[in-house]
This record gives C-alpha cells, sequence and structure tokens, in this order.
DNA sequence: CTGAAAGCGCTAACAC
DNA sequence: GTGTTAGCGCTTTCAG
C-alpha cells in the first residue's frame, strides 16, 4: 500500500499541508524543511497522487485522445505527435480507439470526462448535435471534422481531392469513381463534394461507391464494381481502400495505372512500399495531433473547471474556438497514368476471366505518369 | 459545471447516501426511491464521478496499456483485443506509447499508477530490477517479457525462431544471418538464441547484425551488409524489417527471393500485402492482449487496492503469478525460397552496381518455397 | 429502507 | 513559514 502525504508528515514531523506545498509551491517553504520532507518522501516512495489533487484543483493534467481505429496508419504520427506536445506542457494522453462505433465514442467521452482537463475527438462517427452535447460536460477538440462553436482542426481534404481530380483529368481520364468513406465521416463527404465539383468541371463522368468500411477489405471488395462501372480511374477515401483495391483489381487481372489508375487520401508510410507506390494526398497528421492540443491546453489553461478559485467564470467566457485548417498536398508516384486509348479500364471488359492471384499480376510499371514526380 | 451527487440529492428530496446506493448498490433501495432519483439524475445530467469513487473504494475501473510504439503495426491487434476484452468487464483501457524509451516507460507507469487498477506492460525495455520495483506500485501483468515472480504473457517466438531457421535449412540455405531487434527486448534474446542454436545444429553459418531499430527504416539500412556477407537467408526481428530488408535489397539489385531468402515474424496484415508476400512467423497477438487482461483483472478481483475493506491484504496473498506462454506458427508464403546454387547471395557480388531502384527490381516470383504454403 | 457521520488523499484560504 | 480548518465528490459503516 502506497505511502500517503500523512505518512510523509508524520515522518518528517510536520503537518500535512507544508508537505502539499512542498510539491505543489516549493517556493513557498523553507529550503530546509523542504529538504528534509522531500527525504523522508523519497525514502517512503511518496508521490501525491494526482487523482485526489484533481478532485480539488480541478485539474488532471491528463488529456483523453478518442480515436475511430488505432488499427489505421493514418492515426500513429497524430498520436504520437500529441502525446509529444502534451509531454512537453506536462500532461498526459489517454488513447481510446471506438472502432468506428459512435456508441463506443459516446460511451468513452463520457468515461474519461472526469479523469482528463479536455478531450480530443479524432473523425467522430457521431451526430454534431452529440458533439455539441458532450463539448457542455467536458472541453472538446474535434480533429477532421467542423463543428459549429467548437474548436476544430481539419486538413483540406476538399482541396486535395480536386488536386487528384485535375491529375486524373490532365492523364486524360473521362469517367472517374469515389470509393466513399465511412457513414458519417466530415473528410469522406468533404471529399465528395469537392471531387465531384472537379470532375464536372472537367467533363468527366463521376461516380460514387459506398459508404464502405475504410480498410484494405473494404477497398478489395469493390474492385469487380469498378471494373464493370467501366470507369479507368479512382480516388479513394484513402491509402488503405486504395491498396485494396489494387490488390482486388489485380485478381481481377487489371493492372495499376496501365488499365486504372488509382489516387489514395493520407500519405501513410506504407503507400510508398506497395507495388505500384500510391500516388495520394499527403495529409499534415502530425501537425493536426499537435496543434490540436495547443488548441486544448490554451483556452484550458484559462479556467480550471470545478476548482474553487473559477466557480463563477461561464464557459463563453474561455472559448476561443478557433477552427484551424491545415493545407494538404498531391504526391504523384506510380500509381496513376495516362487513361487507356479507348477510355475503358478493359478492351475485352465482357469476357474477362478472373484469374488466380499470382499469375495475373503487372510486373512493376515501368514508366509514370507525367507531372510532378515524387519517390 | 456537471452535477454533482448533492445536486441530485437535492433535488430528488432524499439524502446523498441514497443517490450513492442508488447507483452503486439499487437492490438496497426502495424501487420507487430509485426511480425519483434515477429521472433526477438523468434530468441533471448527473453521472457519477469516477475519480472520486475511486479515491475511496480502491477501484477505478480502468487499466493502463503501456506500449513500446503505436505505431507498429504489430501492436495494434492486441490494443484492440484488450479493449474488448476489458470493456465486457466494465473497464476502459488507457493506451498510452512510450517510443521505445525506458525512461518514459518509468514514468508513464508512475502517471498511471494511481488512475488505474492495473497496467500491461508491453514489450518493455526497462530492466527487469525496474519493472519489479514499479510492481510494488501498482499491480503489473507484463506482455512479451518474462520476469520471475511476476505474471507475463509471452509468445513462443523461440519455437517460431527455430521453425524459420528449420524452413531455411531444408531449402539448402547454409548462411544465415539474423536482423536483431532494439536493445532491452526480450523477445530479440529469445530469438538470437533459439535461431542459434538450430542454425548451428544444422550446420550452417549464423551471423547476428545488431541492434537495431524494430522499423522499415532499420531494416533497409542493413541491406548492404547482408549483400556483402554473403548470407542467402535472413531472419527478421520483426516483419517491419523484413520488407524494409527487401526493399533495400531490391534497391541493391539483389532479388527475394531468388537471391536471397527473408523471413520475418509478427505476421502483420501488411505481410500480406507486398510482393513478394512474406514468410513469417505469427504471434497470437489478439489472444496476448486478451490474457493479459484476464490475468490482470483476475488477481485484481480478489483484492482491491488501499479500500477501507482491505487493508490487511498481503500483495503475497493475490499473486497467482500465471506465466503463460502462447503458440507460434511459421507461415510460408513468398519471401522465401532454394538457396542459390553456389551459395552466394550474388554471383557477381564484388562487381555489383546498384541501379536505380525502380529498375532494378523483381517482378513477381512465379513459382515459391516447398513446404506448407498459405496464401 | 434511509439518514447521519466519518473519511479516501489532497489543496486552499486563513490564522498565527 | 507553518499549522488549522474546511472541503473536492463520493462510499460506507452504523443507527434508527
Amino acid at each position: 500500500m502506497p505511502a500517503t502525504i500523512r505518512d510523509v508528515a508524520r515522518a518528517s514531523g510536520v503537518h500535512i499541508s507544508t508537505v502539499s506545498r512542498t510539491f505543489s509551491a516549493p517556493h513557498l517553504v523553507n529550503p530546509e524543511t523542504r529538504g528534509r520532507v522531500l527525504a523522508c518522501a523519497e525514502e517512503l516512495g511518496y508521490r501525491p497522487n494526482r487523482a485526489a489533487r484533481a478532485l480539488i484543483t480541478g485539474r488532471t493534467h491528463n488529456i483523453g485522445l478518442i480515436i475511430a481505429d488505432i488499427a489505421n496508419p493514418f492515426f500513429p504520427p497524430l498520436i504520437k505527435a500529441a502525446e509529444s506536445q502534451a509531454r512537453q506542457r506536462d500532461y498526459h494522453v489517454f488513447v481510446a480507439d471506438t472502432n468506428e462505433d459512435p456508441i463506443a465514442e459516446e460511451e468513452l467521452v463520457h468515461a474519461l470526462a472526469k479523469q482528463v482537463d479536455g478531450v480530443l475527438l479524432c473523425s467522430p462517427r457521431m451526430s454534431n448535435s452529440m458533439i455539441e452535447q458532450l463539448s457542455r460536460e467536458v472541453p472538446l477538440v474535434v480533429i477532421n471534422r467542423q463543428v459549429a462553436g467548437l474548436p476544430c482542426v481539419t486538413m483540406d481534404v476538399g482541396q486535395g481531392a480536386r488536386s487528384a481530380v485535375e491529375h486524373l483529368l490532365g492523364l486524360g481520364h473521362r469517367r472517374i469513381a469515389l470509393l466513399s468513406g465511412p457513414r458519417g465521416s466530415w473528410t469522406s463527404r468533404e471529399i465528395r463534394r469537392a471531387a465531384g465539383v472537379a470532375a464536372r468541371a472537367g467533363g468527366a463522368e463521376f461516380t460514387v461507391l459506398g459508404p464502405n468500411q475504410p480498410t484494405e477489405t473494404g477497398g478489395a471488395a469493390l474492385a469487380e464494381q469498378v471494373r464493370r462501372s467501366g470507369t479507368t480511374a479512382v480516388l479513394a477515401y484513402n491509402d488503405l481502400m486504395a491498396i485494396g483495391l489494387i490488390e482486388g483489381l489485380d485478381a481481377l487481372g487489371l493492372r495499376v495505372p496501365q488499365d486504372v489508375s488509382v489516387v489514395g487520401i493520407d500519405d501513410i508510410a506504407l503507400s510508398r512500399l506497395t507495388r505500384p507506390k500510391l500516388t495520394t494526398v499527403a495529409t499534415p497528421n502530425a501537425a493536426a495531433g499537435r496543434t490540436a492540443v495547443d488548441m486544448l491546453l490554451q483556452h484550458d489553461t484559462v479556467a480550471a473547471r470545478g476548482s474553487r478559485g473559477s466557480r463563477g467564470v461561464t464557459s463563453d467566457d474561455r472559448r476561443t474556438t478557433a477552427q484551424v485548417m491545415l493545407q494538404t498536398e498531391l504526391v504523384i508516384r506510380d500509381s496513376t497514368a495516362a487513361a487507356p486509348a479507348d477510355g475503358r479500364n478493359r478492351p475485352d471488359a465482357e469476357s474477362a476471366t478472373p484469374g488466380p492471384h499470382r499469375l495475373a499480376g503487372p510486373g512493376r510499371p515501368t514508366a509514370a505518369t507525367g507531372g510532378v514526380v515524387a519517390s
């Protein structure tokens, strides 16, 4: 059983409040006493109980980070950046995964509410009104979604999607499909809107397939639909789906980029390791994590919740409610190329016989697209 | 400012203790009163403050999960399994990432200690004695390491490494290298020991390269050494390094598996998506996460720390200290093949000129190894 | 079945 | 500088 403040007080012959001060306001205590107290504390292995402290100060020095899916390689850089930024300010981050489940999201916010000073809600799947409601329970910063009246950090995927589509138009594609993301995703809606506008502006046919699970499996499952639709270029909700799609097309005997061009979004590390290397829209993940922490801590530093001293502060006073949108960038690699001459994804589309995967695939593309090439 | 138990008591005209009971021991309160209390609570949006409750019960219903590197795809399945197992028992999991840093590990255990009922220490990089010391502060279950006297769940990577080496020997390889993992990793030591024994027993030359960063980059950086050493088969500490190595070899003009066979460990999802598909040792990750939670909660259910009722319980009473080792399995895919006839990784090793990456690589292997083939 | 009182570990006025 | 006193929000004897 761990030592308490009282044990230390007894051992060093002072009152518990002196021990308390030794830790929370060292300058207020005589160096000599302080030394003795510290020694005893060390000896007993005493560490202030943060939870008890939080009960009265209203500040836990923890922040919660709620993530739709830890297994999605999109998130780790964001998580790590948030953690390191938080650590610098003497905060700890507790990460929790919701499995893309809006119910779990809500539950987790509740569970975390009292144990953290604020939570970063990343790529939420729940409704805006739910988010607003939760924000009255605990300070929230929303990542990858815009919610009126709340601090948000988003990435400009609309711009990214537009660049991607324009890249495809430039390569001569006139039938473009979008593999949309999960239901409830703000990002997916933004992409859809922007890609649709750009495609139509370029005189291309635009098909939306989805909503889908944002995973390899989700992407692979759409290969047949893509083949049948005859589109020659696909923009996927994320890199994972793009990679899955490429696999799936491969199994159907369609080669990327010769028969079909594929663009992902995110630029996860993996997208540089597959064959062909993925053309994709890079999103500033780590920056988003850092920024979100800053925004939370900034308006959180102003006023502690529930502490005695700040009882009178209304929540309106402390809301700067910045909304930050970070820039994205198209990275052109090997999964996009000029559209097939006949404008279809397969010369003999009707008679295609899906062959066994390992025998049917492409070698590696030898010539890539025009445009800026990144490695 | 959130409603407290007192607000609810006032609103429903009962004493706070009755409100308390309504939530923590409903059967002890008159259904009618209970109804009224619940209604008021609902109305006010009251939720019991878990932290305050923990202060007196000694149970937070949280468990901490400390991970060396969230970005390593090895961990997410483990994390998810732990979370879902915990949720079933009405516990929440707080994940924290240490960036492979032993200091951060220690700090995090301290930070978590009072806010959770126990912590799962996954792939620790700190010393055994440190772990033992920390285990006196908070119940610990160690994953991927054996520490005497503490509950541990490990995977039999020794057996896995042996199978891998025997597979390579069976393919005629007589010069085998091991890409070892990070300093301080128990797993890496086990692999090294077992692989060394197996290689020597098979009359093969055995080289250890490392310690290394367990990432793609870490693997890629070793390509040149592998080439120069003339080995024809490599076992990597994990799939990430194996994949990085394949990329690196590729850049040097060495083909996998024709020139060099590569085996990974973990069987991450990615290993099925690269070309060639990776031969690897599958580790039962999710099972490890589940098991660890069970072990923690089992011996944690027996006695709450610091609660009034259990003051006299010594920590000896509650330690069953099971040590579980889960089985691994070799999965043979396309990155291993018969050793080159001349027993070297390059016919003209000395005159090799590393070509530009994209022009030098293999197509896709058309025939794989003997043995059991998995897709 | 419900209320009264004590107290978990700690901090924050306020005296001295 | 340091001790005293009053709680933070909650649970848990113990009476009644």
